[in-house]
DNA sequence: GCTCCTGTGTTGCTTATCCAACAATTCCTG
DNA sequence: CAGGAATTGTTGGATAAGCAACACAGGAGC
């Protein structure tokens, strides 16, 4: 909520960076449960002390990593835009079908309780993305129960792809479960409210939180 | 002369290392003349302080820097061969005139200052070592007339040879020059010494004066 | 049970880095 | 040439990172 944050200290960005950095190569090498906070430690060079400085434990820290990089990939495709349009709602889908895939390919050491973190974190994504989206909109059902109902389907979705013996293409797929989630949308939705401001808005969605 | 010393703060030398990625990046994009402090701080991502609580200056930089290029070339062909042996003053001879040669190339904002520059830290790092490799001799005449006359002689050949017009093969050119230098060695060895601990003593060629 | 061992968080103190401000140059431009 | 702008080094006080030590929790083996 802090909107307006004075500029970080480059100590800390620095030291974030390069912890994420190294846990990601850490994550694909070893594996999130064998992997320790002084392996980590190690491999950025800082003290352990120092990991704790930043993060409270490995589960915060794999949250926030991966929170990061499906921000980044949304980011990467919404270009700005920030409200509810059917583009961005194909987007999001996408973004969530293609990194489930990318998890299952690129960490191949997950198991099953690994794995359910990652679903809550990006479950939690989602969640904030449509609350964002619901922001400024009434509706006729309570907006966190259909922000949880889009979050539980998209990934529902997501996991359905990833375990597919034979997939279609990732576009063809989307497509076909777009309008499913789509109908959702516009069920709820009784009447658009004000624009104002939706730029900001959106990276507020991008940059809080953490 | 600190043999024995206690590992460093990892601070310092991460700090250090960037300091040095970052300013072998800004020689060959902007030069040395135009390149300013707060430049290389702003690549680095440091504050200006810190650069000069690693540094004295600009100047004090760039010999480090490229002492550490021109120890690292050598280091990588020695091998841990730390006296004299006409292999080794061969490998040193060809060092040179590569270094030389690649100075012109890479470093095209080159002018006669900063070449003069360069020029005096590779002929203090070839006496430093000539000064290694005579350290248990007896010799006729004093070692540091001796290192001096053998660091301006190969010098002067790499200098010749990067400006030369028709360049022969760089192996061909080491070859024809290397017995003028040896020669020059020969005569002023006297008889050999202890040749005790002599790793030891490379080593402390290898990582002393900074 | 017991001990050994490895990993986790935490703490007090030290040190490197940050930052804003400063005076002193040097550079540029009218 | 003057005077504003940019660059250089330096300083004091604030803060992040380093380090060693600690208590504690689980697991393995006896």
């Amino acid at each position: 909520m802090s909107s307006i944050s004075r500029k970080e200290d480059p100590r800390i960005t620095r030291t974030r960076n390069l912890i994420l950095e190294s846990f990601g190569h850490l994550l694909t090498k070893k594996g999130f449960e064998t992997l320790t906070i002084q392996d980590l430690a190690d491999k950025v060079q800082i003290n352990r002390a120092t990991f704790y400085a930043h993060f409270q434990d490995k589960y915060a820290l794999l949250d926030y990593f991966v929170s990061q990089l499906f921000r980044q990939k949304i980011e990467a495709r919404t270009l700005g835009a920030c409200q509810y349009s059917p583009e961005n709602l194909k987007i999001l889908i996408f973004a969530v079908v293609e990194f489930r895939s990318q998890v299952r390919k690129d960490w191949a050491h997950s198991n099953q309780t690994f794995e359910a973190l990652v679903e809550g974190t990006i479950k939690k994504q989602i969640f904030g993305l449509f609350m964002h989206w619901l922001e400024e909109v009434k509706t006729n059902v309570s907006h966190e129960i259909s922000a949880t109902v889009a979050a539980s389907a998209i990934y529902g979705l997501a996991n359905y792809y990833s375990r597919a013996k034979k997939r279609p293409a990732l576009e063809k797929f989307v497509d076909e479960a777009f309008p499913l989630v789509a109908v959702i949308w516009n069920s709820l939705r009784k009447h658009g409210g004000a624009r104002a401001g939706k730029d900001i808005l959106y990276c507020c969605w991008a940059e809080a939180n953490f």
